[in-house]
DNA sequence: TCTGGGGTCCTAGGACCC
DNA sequence: TCTGGGGTCCTAGGACCC
Protein backbone atom coordinates (compact mmCIF):
# COMPACT_ATOMS: atom_id res chain seq x y z
CA UNK A 1 0.00 0.00 0.00
CA UNK A 2 0.56 3.30 -0.41
CA UNK A 3 0.12 6.30 1.40
CA UNK A 4 -0.55 10.22 -0.46
CA UNK A 5 -0.15 12.86 2.23
CA UNK A 6 -1.23 16.36 0.71
CA UNK A 7 -1.33 19.37 2.65
CA UNK A 8 -4.85 21.23 2.70
CA UNK A 9 -4.89 24.50 0.08
CA UNK A 10 -0.83 24.66 1.05
CA UNK A 11 -0.22 28.41 0.85
CA UNK A 12 -3.01 29.60 2.54
CA UNK A 13 -2.24 27.41 5.45
CA UNK A 14 1.41 28.58 5.67
CA UNK A 15 -0.46 31.79 5.90
CA UNK A 16 -2.90 31.00 8.90
CA UNK A 17 -0.49 29.57 10.95
CA UNK A 18 0.64 33.01 11.32
CA UNK A 19 -2.58 34.41 11.66
CA UNK A 20 -5.26 32.96 13.73
CA UNK A 21 -7.87 35.75 12.72
CA UNK A 22 -7.82 34.58 8.87
CA UNK A 23 -9.19 30.79 9.88
CA UNK A 24 -12.17 29.93 9.08
CA UNK A 25 -12.33 33.12 6.75
CA UNK A 26 -11.86 33.55 2.46
CA UNK A 27 -8.49 33.61 2.04
CA UNK A 28 -6.49 33.44 -1.74
CA UNK A 29 -2.75 33.66 -2.58
CA UNK A 30 -1.83 35.99 -5.37
CA UNK A 31 0.97 34.77 -7.80
CA UNK A 32 4.51 37.13 -8.76
CA UNK A 33 3.62 40.51 -9.60
CA UNK A 34 0.03 40.22 -8.07
CA UNK A 35 -1.29 38.76 -11.23
CA UNK A 36 -3.45 36.04 -10.61
CA UNK A 37 -5.11 33.67 -7.61
CA UNK A 38 -2.93 30.67 -7.07
CA UNK A 39 -4.16 29.45 -3.96
CA UNK A 40 -7.78 29.77 -1.65
CA UNK A 41 -8.93 28.42 1.72
CA UNK A 42 -12.11 26.45 1.54
CA UNK A 43 -14.29 28.78 2.17
CA UNK A 44 -12.81 31.24 -1.13
CA UNK A 45 -13.14 28.05 -3.20
CA UNK A 46 -17.26 27.94 -1.93
CA UNK A 47 -17.60 31.80 -3.14
CA UNK A 48 -16.90 30.27 -6.27
CA UNK A 49 -13.58 32.06 -7.18
CA UNK A 50 -11.47 30.31 -9.20
CA UNK A 51 -7.46 28.98 -9.69
CA UNK A 52 -5.90 31.33 -11.67
CA UNK A 53 -8.62 34.36 -11.43
CA UNK A 54 -7.25 37.88 -12.02
CA UNK A 55 -6.66 39.59 -9.18
CA UNK A 56 -7.62 43.19 -10.52
CA UNK A 57 -11.14 41.85 -12.15
CA UNK A 58 -12.11 40.97 -8.55
CA UNK A 59 -10.90 43.24 -6.45
CA UNK A 60 -14.29 44.88 -5.65
CA UNK A 61 -15.47 41.40 -4.92
CA UNK A 62 -12.70 40.37 -2.37
CA UNK A 63 -13.61 43.78 -1.18
CA UNK A 64 -17.48 42.87 -0.81
CA UNK A 65 -16.97 39.62 0.82
CA UNK A 66 -14.35 40.26 3.34
CA UNK A 67 -12.13 38.10 1.11
CA UNK A 68 -8.30 38.29 2.87
CA UNK A 69 -6.09 38.85 -0.06
CA UNK A 70 -1.72 38.23 0.29
CA UNK A 71 1.14 38.46 -1.25
CA UNK A 72 2.62 35.35 -2.24
CA UNK A 73 6.46 34.40 0.07
CA UNK A 74 8.05 31.32 -1.47
CA UNK A 75 10.97 31.26 0.80
CA UNK A 76 8.19 30.38 3.42
CA UNK A 77 6.19 27.83 1.98
CA UNK A 78 9.92 26.23 1.53
CA UNK A 79 10.39 26.02 5.07
CA UNK A 80 7.15 25.00 6.33
CA UNK A 81 7.19 22.12 3.75
CA UNK A 82 10.85 21.00 4.93
CA UNK A 83 9.09 21.02 8.59
CA UNK A 84 6.42 18.81 7.28
CA UNK A 85 8.51 16.29 5.20
CA UNK A 86 11.01 16.25 7.90
CA UNK A 87 8.14 15.57 10.70
CA UNK A 88 6.69 12.78 8.18
CA UNK A 89 10.39 10.93 7.14
CA UNK A 90 10.26 10.25 11.44
CA UNK A 91 7.03 8.33 11.10
CA UNK A 92 7.54 6.95 7.39
CA UNK A 93 11.32 5.03 6.63
CA UNK A 94 9.81 4.73 2.44
CA UNK A 95 9.19 8.35 1.11
CA UNK A 96 9.30 10.30 -1.41
CA UNK A 97 8.65 14.01 -1.22
CA UNK A 98 6.68 14.30 -4.53
CA UNK A 99 6.39 18.70 -4.62
CA UNK A 100 6.69 21.56 -2.37
CA UNK A 101 3.17 19.94 -0.60
CA UNK A 102 2.70 16.02 -1.04
CA UNK A 103 4.63 13.14 -0.02
CA UNK A 104 3.87 9.31 -1.05
CA UNK A 105 5.36 6.91 1.91
CA UNK A 106 5.67 3.14 1.87
CA UNK A 107 2.74 2.02 3.81
CA UNK A 108 4.17 -1.87 3.38
CA UNK A 109 5.42 -3.78 5.85
CA UNK A 110 4.52 -0.97 8.64
CA UNK A 111 4.23 -1.88 12.52
CA UNK A 112 0.39 -1.70 12.31
CA UNK A 113 -2.51 -3.66 11.57
CA UNK A 114 -4.89 -0.63 10.71
CA UNK A 115 -3.03 1.88 8.02
CA UNK A 116 -5.76 4.49 8.52
CA UNK A 117 -4.73 4.48 12.51
CA UNK A 118 -1.59 5.27 11.29
CA UNK A 119 -2.56 7.80 9.07
CA UNK A 120 -4.38 9.37 11.73
CA UNK A 121 -1.21 9.84 14.16
CA UNK A 122 0.89 11.26 11.54
CA UNK A 123 -2.15 13.84 10.06
CA UNK A 124 -2.52 14.99 14.19
CA UNK A 125 0.96 14.92 14.35
CA UNK A 126 1.99 17.23 11.01
CA UNK A 127 -0.56 19.32 12.72
CA UNK A 128 0.65 19.75 16.27
CA UNK A 129 4.46 20.17 15.14
CA UNK A 130 4.22 23.00 11.67
CA UNK A 131 0.06 23.57 12.30
CA UNK A 132 -0.74 22.53 8.79
CA UNK A 133 -3.47 20.47 8.05
CA UNK A 134 -3.14 17.29 5.73
CA UNK A 135 -5.17 15.26 3.75
CA UNK A 136 -4.38 11.02 3.28
CA UNK A 137 -5.49 8.50 0.83
CA UNK A 138 -4.26 4.62 1.24
CA UNK A 139 -4.56 2.63 -1.84
CA UNK A 140 -2.71 -0.31 -3.79
CA UNK A 141 -0.86 2.49 -6.57
CA UNK A 142 0.04 5.85 -6.26
CA UNK A 143 -2.61 6.69 -8.94
CA UNK A 144 -5.15 5.46 -6.82
CA UNK A 145 -3.89 6.94 -3.69
CA UNK A 146 -4.22 10.36 -5.74
CA UNK A 147 -7.75 9.30 -6.02
CA UNK A 148 -8.34 8.62 -2.53
CA UNK A 149 -6.78 11.43 -1.16
CA UNK A 150 -9.48 14.13 -3.20
CA UNK A 151 -12.03 11.78 -2.27
CA UNK A 152 -10.60 12.15 1.58
CA UNK A 153 -10.72 16.18 1.22
CA UNK A 154 -13.62 15.97 -0.68
CA UNK A 155 -15.78 13.49 0.78
CA UNK A 156 -13.88 12.86 4.21
CA UNK A 157 -13.18 16.17 5.33
CA UNK A 158 -13.80 15.53 8.90
CA UNK A 159 -11.54 12.38 9.37
CA UNK A 160 -9.33 13.70 6.46
CA UNK A 161 -8.54 10.34 4.86
CA UNK A 162 -9.88 7.35 2.80
CA UNK A 163 -8.62 3.99 2.02
CA UNK A 164 -8.89 1.61 -0.79
CA UNK A 165 -8.53 -1.64 0.59
CA UNK A 166 -11.72 -3.21 -1.47
CA UNK A 167 -13.12 -3.11 -5.05
CA UNK A 168 -15.70 -1.28 -3.07
CA UNK A 169 -13.84 0.89 -1.75
CA UNK A 170 -12.07 1.84 -5.30
CA UNK A 171 -15.52 1.96 -6.89
CA UNK A 172 -16.75 4.51 -4.90
CA UNK A 173 -13.78 6.71 -5.13
CA UNK A 174 -13.69 6.06 -8.57
CA UNK A 175 -17.49 6.99 -9.54
CA UNK A 176 -16.72 10.33 -7.51
CA UNK A 177 -13.78 11.18 -9.62
CA UNK A 178 -14.57 13.06 -13.11
CA UNK A 179 -11.96 12.34 -15.72
CA UNK A 180 -9.83 15.95 -15.43
CA UNK A 181 -8.86 14.99 -11.75
CA UNK A 182 -6.78 11.87 -12.34
CA UNK A 183 -3.45 12.41 -12.43
CA UNK A 184 -2.00 12.00 -15.56
CA UNK A 185 -5.21 13.56 -17.03
CA UNK A 186 -4.86 17.26 -18.26
CA UNK A 187 -7.19 19.41 -20.18
CA UNK A 188 -6.92 18.18 -23.94
CA UNK A 189 -6.99 13.99 -22.94
CA UNK A 190 -10.24 15.20 -20.35
CA UNK A 191 -11.73 16.65 -23.46
CA UNK A 192 -10.85 13.15 -26.00
CA UNK A 193 -12.38 11.08 -23.02
CA UNK A 194 -15.73 13.57 -22.80
CA UNK A 195 -16.28 12.89 -26.47
CA UNK A 196 -16.12 9.33 -26.38
CA UNK A 197 -18.53 8.97 -23.64
CA UNK A 198 -15.90 9.10 -20.62
CA UNK A 199 -16.48 11.28 -18.07
CA UNK A 200 -15.68 9.50 -14.64
CA UNK A 201 -12.73 7.21 -13.58
CA UNK A 202 -14.93 4.15 -13.04
CA UNK A 203 -15.78 4.27 -16.29
CA UNK A 204 -12.56 5.00 -17.39
CA UNK A 205 -11.39 1.51 -15.71
CA UNK A 206 -13.72 -0.15 -18.36
CA UNK A 207 -11.60 1.46 -21.67
CA UNK A 208 -9.78 -1.28 -23.85
CA UNK A 209 -6.15 -1.16 -23.27
CA UNK A 210 -5.40 -0.84 -27.41
CA UNK A 211 -7.73 2.09 -27.25
CA UNK A 212 -6.19 3.76 -24.41
CA UNK A 213 -2.87 3.22 -25.97
CA UNK A 214 -4.04 4.35 -29.59
CA UNK A 215 -5.41 7.68 -28.04
CA UNK A 216 -2.80 8.42 -24.70
CA UNK A 217 0.37 6.14 -25.66
CA UNK A 218 2.26 4.27 -22.86
CA UNK A 219 1.67 6.86 -20.36
CA UNK A 220 -1.77 6.44 -20.83
CA UNK A 221 -1.88 2.53 -20.38
CA UNK A 222 0.23 2.49 -17.49
CA UNK A 223 -2.66 5.15 -15.78
CA UNK A 224 -4.75 2.97 -16.83
CA UNK A 225 -3.28 -0.25 -15.22
CA UNK A 226 -2.98 1.81 -12.01
CA UNK A 227 -6.13 2.46 -11.67
CA UNK A 228 -7.38 -1.40 -11.94
CA UNK A 229 -5.14 -2.12 -8.91
CA UNK A 230 -1.66 -3.10 -10.95
CA UNK A 231 1.52 -1.31 -9.64
CA UNK A 232 3.50 0.75 -12.39
CA UNK A 233 5.10 3.37 -10.41
CA UNK A 234 7.34 2.82 -7.26
CA UNK A 235 8.28 5.12 -4.61
CA UNK A 236 11.42 7.13 -5.68
CA UNK A 237 13.63 7.66 -2.31
CA UNK A 238 16.16 9.25 -3.90
CA UNK A 239 15.49 12.94 -5.50
CA UNK A 240 16.84 12.85 -9.29
CA UNK A 241 19.17 14.92 -9.71
CA UNK A 242 17.91 17.60 -12.00
CA UNK A 243 18.43 17.84 -15.61
CA UNK A 244 16.80 21.67 -16.76
CA UNK A 245 16.91 24.29 -14.34
CA UNK A 246 15.17 27.26 -15.54
CA UNK A 247 14.67 30.61 -14.05
CA UNK A 248 12.27 33.07 -15.53
CA UNK A 249 10.02 36.02 -14.95
CA UNK A 250 7.20 38.42 -16.39
CA UNK A 251 8.47 41.87 -15.17
CA UNK A 252 6.10 43.58 -13.19
CA UNK A 253 6.18 46.52 -15.47
CA UNK A 254 7.25 45.98 -19.54
CA UNK A 255 10.41 47.13 -20.71
CA UNK A 256 12.08 48.55 -24.07
CA UNK A 257 14.53 49.19 -22.74
CA UNK A 258 18.61 46.59 -23.41
CA UNK A 259 20.10 47.61 -20.58
CA UNK A 260 16.99 47.00 -17.63
CA UNK A 261 16.80 43.49 -20.00
CA UNK A 262 20.55 42.51 -19.81
CA UNK A 263 20.75 43.12 -15.99
CA UNK A 264 17.72 41.07 -15.28
CA UNK A 265 18.99 38.26 -17.35
CA UNK A 266 22.34 37.96 -15.67
CA UNK A 267 20.61 38.13 -12.14
CA UNK A 268 18.45 34.87 -13.52
CA UNK A 269 21.73 33.52 -14.17
CA UNK A 270 23.23 34.14 -11.11
CA UNK A 271 20.30 32.16 -9.21
CA UNK A 272 20.70 29.34 -11.84
CA UNK A 273 24.89 28.87 -10.61
CA UNK A 274 23.19 28.89 -7.39
CA UNK A 275 20.58 26.27 -7.95
CA UNK A 276 23.49 24.38 -10.13
CA UNK A 277 26.35 24.45 -7.43
CA UNK A 278 23.87 23.50 -4.78
CA UNK A 279 23.03 20.35 -6.13
CA UNK A 280 27.03 20.39 -7.10
CA UNK A 281 26.50 20.39 -11.41
CA UNK A 282 27.94 21.74 -13.92
CA UNK A 283 25.64 22.50 -17.66
CA UNK A 284 27.17 23.03 -20.89
CA UNK A 285 23.78 24.14 -23.00
CA UNK A 286 22.59 27.37 -22.17
CA UNK A 287 18.99 28.74 -23.13
CA UNK A 288 17.65 32.53 -23.36
CA UNK A 289 14.83 33.41 -24.11
CA UNK A 290 12.65 37.22 -24.56
CA UNK A 291 8.63 37.54 -24.81
CA UNK A 292 6.53 40.42 -25.47
CA UNK A 293 3.12 40.29 -23.91
CA UNK A 294 0.89 37.94 -25.67
CA UNK A 295 -2.00 39.59 -24.36
CA UNK A 296 -1.72 42.92 -25.26
CA UNK A 297 -2.57 44.07 -28.82
CA UNK A 298 0.62 45.72 -29.97
CA UNK A 299 3.32 44.53 -32.28
CA UNK A 300 4.65 40.60 -30.74
CA UNK A 301 7.72 39.20 -30.47
CA UNK A 302 9.28 35.94 -29.23
CA UNK A 303 12.70 34.57 -29.95
CA UNK A 304 15.24 32.43 -28.15
CA UNK A 305 18.78 31.21 -28.62
CA UNK A 306 20.14 28.04 -27.19
CA UNK A 307 23.90 28.17 -26.63
CA UNK A 308 26.90 25.30 -26.64
CA UNK A 309 29.61 25.71 -24.11
CA UNK A 310 32.48 24.33 -24.72
CA UNK A 311 32.85 22.88 -21.13
CA UNK A 312 30.95 22.38 -18.77
CA UNK A 313 30.62 25.01 -16.10
CA UNK A 314 28.67 26.27 -12.52
CA UNK A 315 30.60 29.44 -12.69
CA UNK A 316 28.29 32.22 -13.00
CA UNK A 317 31.18 34.40 -14.98
CA UNK A 318 31.36 32.02 -17.47
CA UNK A 319 27.76 31.57 -17.94
CA UNK A 320 27.08 35.42 -17.48
CA UNK A 321 28.99 35.66 -20.65
CA UNK A 322 27.54 33.03 -22.84
CA UNK A 323 23.88 34.00 -21.85
CA UNK A 324 24.31 38.35 -22.52
CA UNK A 325 26.02 36.72 -26.28
CA UNK A 326 22.44 34.86 -26.70
CA UNK A 327 20.44 37.86 -25.53
CA UNK A 328 22.57 39.97 -27.77
CA UNK A 329 21.50 37.92 -30.77
CA UNK A 330 17.82 37.82 -30.13
CA UNK A 331 17.07 41.42 -28.38
CA UNK A 332 15.76 43.70 -30.88
CA UNK A 333 15.06 46.81 -30.30
CA UNK A 334 11.63 48.49 -30.04
CA UNK A 335 9.41 46.24 -28.33
CA UNK A 336 7.56 45.82 -24.79
CA UNK A 337 9.25 43.18 -23.23
CA UNK A 338 7.54 41.61 -21.01
CA UNK A 339 9.49 38.37 -20.13
CA UNK A 340 12.72 36.67 -20.24
CA UNK A 341 14.32 33.76 -18.83
CA UNK A 342 17.55 31.20 -18.92
CA UNK A 343 17.29 27.65 -19.13
CA UNK A 344 20.15 25.22 -18.28
CA UNK A 345 20.65 21.62 -19.48
CA UNK A 346 23.14 19.02 -19.91
CA UNK A 347 23.70 18.84 -16.74
CA UNK A 348 26.17 16.53 -14.94
CA UNK A 349 27.79 15.85 -11.70
CA UNK A 350 30.78 18.25 -10.67
CA UNK A 351 32.92 15.32 -10.44
CA UNK A 352 32.29 14.27 -13.86
CA UNK A 353 33.20 17.04 -16.19
CA UNK A 354 35.17 16.56 -19.29
CA UNK A 355 37.80 19.49 -20.20
CA UNK A 356 37.69 20.93 -23.50
CA UNK A 357 41.20 20.62 -25.23
CA UNK A 358 41.48 23.62 -25.87
CA UNK A 359 40.18 25.44 -22.47
CA UNK A 360 42.15 27.93 -20.71
CA UNK A 361 39.90 29.02 -18.27
CA UNK A 362 41.26 29.05 -14.83
CA UNK A 363 39.03 26.97 -13.01
CA UNK A 364 40.05 26.67 -9.54
CA UNK A 365 39.99 30.27 -9.17
CA UNK A 366 36.21 30.51 -10.90
CA UNK A 367 35.54 27.38 -8.03
CA UNK A 368 36.64 29.44 -5.27
CA UNK A 369 35.29 32.76 -6.04
CA UNK A 370 32.25 31.65 -6.66
CA UNK A 371 32.65 29.21 -3.27
CA UNK A 372 33.31 32.69 -1.01
CA UNK A 373 30.18 33.91 -3.22
CA UNK A 374 27.54 31.71 -1.78
CA UNK A 375 28.75 31.65 1.18
CA UNK A 376 28.77 35.71 1.52
CA UNK A 377 25.14 35.29 0.32
CA UNK A 378 23.80 32.73 2.27
CA UNK A 379 24.91 34.06 6.06
CA UNK A 380 24.01 37.72 4.58
CA UNK A 381 21.81 37.65 2.16
CA UNK A 382 20.53 37.38 -1.76
CA UNK A 383 23.12 39.30 -3.84
CA UNK A 384 24.74 40.82 -1.39
CA UNK A 385 27.90 39.82 -3.27
CA UNK A 386 26.68 39.69 -7.16
CA UNK A 387 28.14 40.10 -10.25
CA UNK A 388 28.76 44.04 -11.95
CA UNK A 389 26.71 42.80 -14.92
CA UNK A 390 23.69 42.23 -12.49
CA UNK A 391 23.75 46.22 -11.95
CA UNK A 392 23.14 48.65 -9.02
CA UNK A 393 19.69 48.62 -8.24
CA UNK A 394 17.45 49.24 -11.14
CA UNK A 395 16.29 53.06 -11.88
C1' DT B 1 16.09 -5.39 -64.08
C1' DC B 2 18.07 -3.35 -59.81
C1' DT B 3 19.00 0.68 -54.85
C1' DG B 4 19.81 -2.88 -47.30
C1' DG B 5 19.10 -3.28 -42.75
C1' DG B 6 20.26 -2.27 -38.58
C1' DG B 7 21.29 1.23 -35.24
C1' DT B 8 22.13 6.05 -32.29
C1' DC B 9 21.62 10.77 -31.14
C1' DC B 10 19.40 15.12 -31.27
C1' DT B 11 15.56 18.34 -31.57
C1' DA B 12 11.00 20.15 -31.48
C1' DG B 13 6.79 19.75 -29.83
C1' DG B 14 3.04 17.91 -27.09
C1' DA B 15 1.13 16.03 -23.15
C1' DC B 16 1.19 16.27 -18.29
C1' DC B 17 2.41 17.67 -12.99
C1' DC B 18 2.49 21.04 -8.73
C1' DT C 1 -2.23 49.18 -15.60
C1' DC C 2 -3.36 44.01 -14.78
C1' DT C 3 -2.59 37.09 -17.08
C1' DG C 4 3.02 32.47 -12.19
C1' DG C 5 7.15 29.83 -12.21
C1' DG C 6 8.98 26.00 -12.00
C1' DG C 7 9.48 20.87 -13.69
C1' DT C 8 8.79 15.66 -16.08
C1' DC C 9 8.27 12.14 -19.76
C1' DC C 10 7.21 10.60 -24.46
C1' DT C 11 7.03 10.67 -29.61
C1' DA C 12 8.17 11.59 -34.33
C1' DG C 13 11.30 12.74 -37.59
C1' DG C 14 15.80 13.93 -39.39
C1' DA C 15 20.77 13.37 -39.61
C1' DC C 16 24.08 10.41 -39.19
C1' DC C 17 26.74 5.80 -38.32
C1' DC C 18 28.40 1.04 -40.18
Amino acid sequence: MFALIDCNNFYVSCKRTFNAKIEKKPVVVLSNNDGCVIALSNEAKALDIKMGALAFEKEEFFAKNNVEVFSSNYALYGDISNRVMATIAEMAPGMEVYSIDEAFIDFHNMPYENLEELAQKIRATVKQYTGIPVSIGIAPTKTLAKVANRYAKKYRSAIGIYQIDSDTDAEIALVNTPVEDIWGIGYRYAKMLNENGIFNALQLTHAKEEWIRQKMHVVGVRMLRELQGEMCYSLKNEPAPKKGICVSRSFGRTTKDVKVITETVATFVARVGEKLRKQKSCAHIIHVFLYTNPHKDEPQYFNSKVLQLPTSTNSTFEIIRYALRGLELIFKTGYNYKKAGVMISGIVPENQVQISLFDARKRELDAKAMKAMDSLNRTMGRDTVKVATQGFGLE
